[in-house]
RNA sequence: GAGCCGUUAGUUCAGUGGGAGAACGCUUGCUUGACAGGCAAGAGGUCACUGGUUCGAAUCCAGUACGGCUCACCA
């Protein structure tokens, strides 16, 4: 093995035996109990980016250990369609291509898009393997094949013959460039700096005007009304005359309706209820007409008379100019203002009129609402998420779900091509020539709402997995799309199988740059995982990642903790080299932890059985960090520092037995540690595990260790208490006094009482070791000799003869600080005891522990103070 | 406008009723038979602020300030 850990060989070896092994591949039979993860499927569209990789390592820490705890664990892996996303990239290739989708025509454009999803898919594929992630490739779905195209056709269907799925003519997000229709969650919306435009609509009689403002001043050629409140006294005469529409010439009537604010802008509004929302409602009100100003494009209609042809913002700058002129716009003011924008294309989104299809959302909303008041409600960790959930679903309004693309579940739905009449079921009507099926595909999260159950087989509900592994456990995905997935998955999962699609919610964060802005294309502050392994290793990327924080909350990604992890991963690698090196030859079934163990064999394996007990609590509350902080520390501090340097002793020793006992000690606290962390860094464990010696063909197939209380042995432990104060307070003379390690000083020790005499007599042999003595006395009847360094311990005081090197008042002074110290102590155990209501009030260990404290420092100061009295005299 | 989160060592973050923690960074020393990407010893914090609850608050409650996020409105 070499002195430095290089996890490229080590990464690339153990992936393809796993996946040969089929060691991730779900039994789907027999007695074990079931555990499923379904993946949030990544986009075809390319690269995946740390918060894939967070996601995913999170997901696969849950699937390792449950696959040891012994559950026929199934972590199912699939890609999703990403319908505008990829058509986007699609024909961005195209267009490099010199040709387009409308050239190809849509059998021609699928055939492409099918090639690009093939040839994304293995990337992403490979990209998984790099990480580690113990997908069973064996049931892969893609939100697009058979299968799931099955489930879509059936819960369309479904909802329309209920009557929660219908058509009609709305006012909708509409994306002029992509040039399809966009859901409500779909937009962005960002503050931009506007203006507001100031116009004079005349009246018909030619007695005056009436103001309006407007934000989109190139809506007024729809204009259809000019709406003020009813109750407002400025306008009531004009409460039913005609205004003539600038430029258009169209006569229009001004109506009342109190939706209109008194106190905004002019308080008079003018509507057009084919490019907002608000108006739309209006019109329907007062059964307005309505007139689209302009294309799918974004480009002026007929409807715009000479402005026609030219897009919106030209539109808008030629008309701003031609009513300035006119004088009918006489103001223009600064105006911050929200506006939608794509979420995909960037695009400024549209309100239009537009048919589309829609899912009525009150009812599904209900039963989900419903269901977290039950037992068996969806948990969401940390729970405050559930909030935002609930929140969201309460105010939810219909969702758009058809999208003007080619790539993605085509609409269920035919025309008549004479007579209109529309047929919506699984298949074509017989005829299908008298046919035409609907243009649209519908969103791509339609599919992806009923990913948990689709990707088993429904809506056949014989299908083995689907019966075995659905609900499933757990979900594990990012804030950032509790509405776009979360929320849907679990209002079709309760519609479709009456029940909910996932026991629990483990939300994260966001990876964000060191500066903690978020990691983005256009700021250039991405890091592309793949390089952080190329250069550190997939341990070392999943270890930050599982470990940079608690749930929820974002993660700055910083290169100095990959490399800190990295040395960790070498530190692990250096403390099994050593362990191998002295192994010689020792077998699985040679190992013998029973019956006679050194301090240390005995320390190591009771801190060993508490960080079994803890890790597996925190990996239960999904505390990934406190594991990885517990497994680092109990590494590197207890495995490494102490242990591995105390049982230097019996292994460099000559006796057979106690070298042959801390072989077995080291080979099970090794192979147990590596059984916990693996979870976590699977690669580094299982090359190590594999050289340890062990039983089975690989750590990914190992059972999830067991605290053994016959293991703890309480006096070990407070063994070790006192000879890690004293090796403690040796170190710190040394170095305070430059004695290096290598030169001995004599050593003195003064237990208190006979049961830390034999304490002390029973870690002698650490203690020459570690404090590398020239004398080492330990002698209830010492008396401090002079010029010596002297440290007051629980238990014992310690003097070090330091003649020629140790500066009397500098002694003094030293003890005089320690004195100090402890005098605050005091005083705060003595407050503290001295309160009644402590003393009745607390709980009686707390006082009692109090209690023991105020004996100690009680008795240390003494020492102390006794000692510098010696020294003064 | 509503809601949520954060504010703890130089930095990044844990801790969520009983003596302020980790990692990295910093200082000093060390070729100690696994590791110098290591070992050892240190320095460093009125836990944002103000009240309250409590025998006891970094921890619970209310409010304030600053930073951030989400939703809604925006003619």
């Amino acid at each position: 093995m070499p002195t430095k850990y290089d996890p490229k060989d080590t990464e690339t070896k153990w992936y393809p035996y796993w996946t040969n092994g089929k060691f991730f591949e779900a039994e789907g039979k027999g007695e074990k109990e079931p555990f499923t993860i379904v993946i949030p499927p990544p986009n075809v569209t390319g690269r995946l980016h740390l918060g894939h990789a967070w996601d995913t390592t999170l997901q696969d820490i849950i699937s390792r250990l449950k696959r040891m705890q012994g559950y026929d664990m199934l972590w199912l892996p699939g890609m999703d369609h990403a319908g505008i996303a990829t058509q986007a990239k699609v024909e961005g290739k195209l267009k490099e291509e010199g040709t387009s989708r409308y050239e190809l025509g849509r059998e021609g454009f699928l055939e492409k898009a099918w090639d690009w999803k093939e040839e994304y898919a293995d990337f992403i594929r490979q990209q998984w393997a790099k990480m580690g992630l113990s997908l069973d490739y064996s049931r892969e779905r893609f939100t697009l094949d058979e299968g799931l195209s099955t489930a879509v056709r059936e819960v369309f269907v479904s909802l329309y013959n209920k009557g929660w799925i219908y058509r009609g003519q709305y006012i909708i997000n509409w994306d002029p460039d992509t040039q399809t229709a966009l859901s409500d969650i779909e937009v962005d919306y960002k503050e931009v700096q506007g203006h507001f435009y100031h116009m004079k609509y005349p009246l018909k009689d030619g007695s005056g005007h009436i103001e309006v403002a407007t934000t989109r001043p190139e809506t007024m050629l729809g204009d259809t009304a000019v709406a003020v409140h009813p109750e407002d006294e400025r306008y009531n005469h004009l409460i039913g005359r005609t205004v003539v529409l600038p430029i258009v010439g169209r006569e229009i009537e001004i109506i009342a309706d109190d939706y209109v604010d008194m106190e905004f802008g002019s308080g008079a509004v003018k509507i057009t209820p084919a490019h907002d929302p608000n108006d739309f409602e209006m019109g329907n009100r007062h059964d307005l007409e309505r007139v689209l100003v302009m294309d799918e494009a974004g480009t002026m209609n007929e409807n715009a008379g000479r402005y026609k042809g030219l897009n919106r913002f030209e539109c808008r700058t030629q008309l701003v100019k031609d009513l300035q002129d006119d004088g009918v716009l006489f103001d223009i003011e600064e105006h911050t203002h929200s506006v939608g924008h794509s979420e995909r294309s960037g695009a400024v989104v549209e309100p239009y009129l537009s048919t589309q299809w829609f899912v009525k959302m009150k009812p599904l909303a209900k039963q989900a609402i419903a269901l977290q008041h039950k037992e068996d409600k969806v948990h969401f960790v940390p729970d405050r998420f559930e909030k935002t959930y609930l929140h969201w679903l309460e105010n939810i309004r219909d969702w758009c779900i058809s999208r003007q693309l080619w790539w993605g579940h085509r609409i269920p739905a035919w025309y008549h091509k004479e007579t209109g009449e529309m047929h919506v079921g699984h298949t074509a009507p017989s005829n299908p020539e008298e046919w035409e099926q609907d243009e649209d595909v519908l969103d791509t999260w339609f599919s992806s709402a009923l990913w948990p159950f689709s990707t088993m087989g429904w809506p056949n509900k014989e299908n083995p997995d689907f019966k075995r592994f659905y609900p499933t456990n757990v979900l594990v995905t990012g804030y950032d799309i509790i509405f776009f997935w979360v929320s849907r998955m679990i209002f079709q999962g309760l519609e479709f199988t009456n029940e909910r699609p996932f026991k629990d919610v483990l939300i994260h964060g966001l990876v964000r740059d060191a500066e903690g802005r978020k990691m983005s294309k256009s700021l250039g502050n991405g890091v592309d995982p793949m390089d952080v392994i190329d250069r550190y290793g997939a341990d070392a990327l999943r270890f930050f990642l599982a470990t940079g924080t608690t749930p929820g909350n974002d993660l700055r990604f910083h290169w100095e903790k990959i490399e800190a992890n990295w040395n960790f991963a070498n530190k692990i690698w250096n403390a099994s080299r050593f362990a191998l090196m002295n192994m010689s030859g020792l077998r699985y079934e040679d190992i013998y932890i029973d019956g006679e163990k050194t301090i240390a064999d005995r320390w190591i394996l009771t801190r060993l059985q508490e960080t079994i007990r803890d890790v597996t609590r925190l990996m239960d509350n999904y505390e990934f960090g406190e594991v990885g902080r517990l497994l680092y520390n109990f590494i590197w501090d207890d495995v490494c520092d102490w242990y591995i340097e105390m049982a230097k002793l019996p292994l460099y020793g000559d006796d057979e037995a106690a070298k042959q006992k801390s072989r077995s000690v080291l080979a099970h606290v090794l192979e147990q540690t590596m059984r916990l962390l693996h979870p976590i860094m699977p690669f580094i464990t299982e090359e190590i595990w594999q050289h340890l010696p062990h039983t089975g063909d690989s750590v990914t197939a190992a059972s999830w260790p067991e605290a053994d209380r016959t293991l703890e042995d309480a006096e070990s432990v407070e063994d070790m208490e006192l000879l890690k104060s004293v090796i403690h307070a040796v170190r710190n003379t040394r170095a305070e006094m430059n004695v290096i390690p290598s030169k001995e000083i004599d050593l003195q020790i003064k237990p208190q009482t006979e049961a830390e005499q034999l304490q002390l007599e029973r870690g002698r042999s650490y203690l020459e070791r570690f404090c590398n003595p020239g004398q080492l006395s330990i002698d209830s009847a010492l008396t401090a000799p002079e010029k010596s360094v002297s440290h007051v311990l629980s238990g014992a005081e310690l003097y070090m003869p330091l003649a020629g090197l140790i500066d009397l008042q500098e002694e003094i002074a030293r003890l005089e600080k320690e004195k100090e110290k402890l005098d605050k102590e005091v005083e705060r155990v003595q407050k503290k005891l001295s309160n009644e209501g402590f003393v009745q009030k607390a709980p009686d260990h707390v006082v009692q522990e109090e209690r023991e404290k105020e004996k100690d420092y009680l008795e240390k100061r003494e020492k102390v103070t006794a000692r510098i009295q010696e020294l003064q005299t």
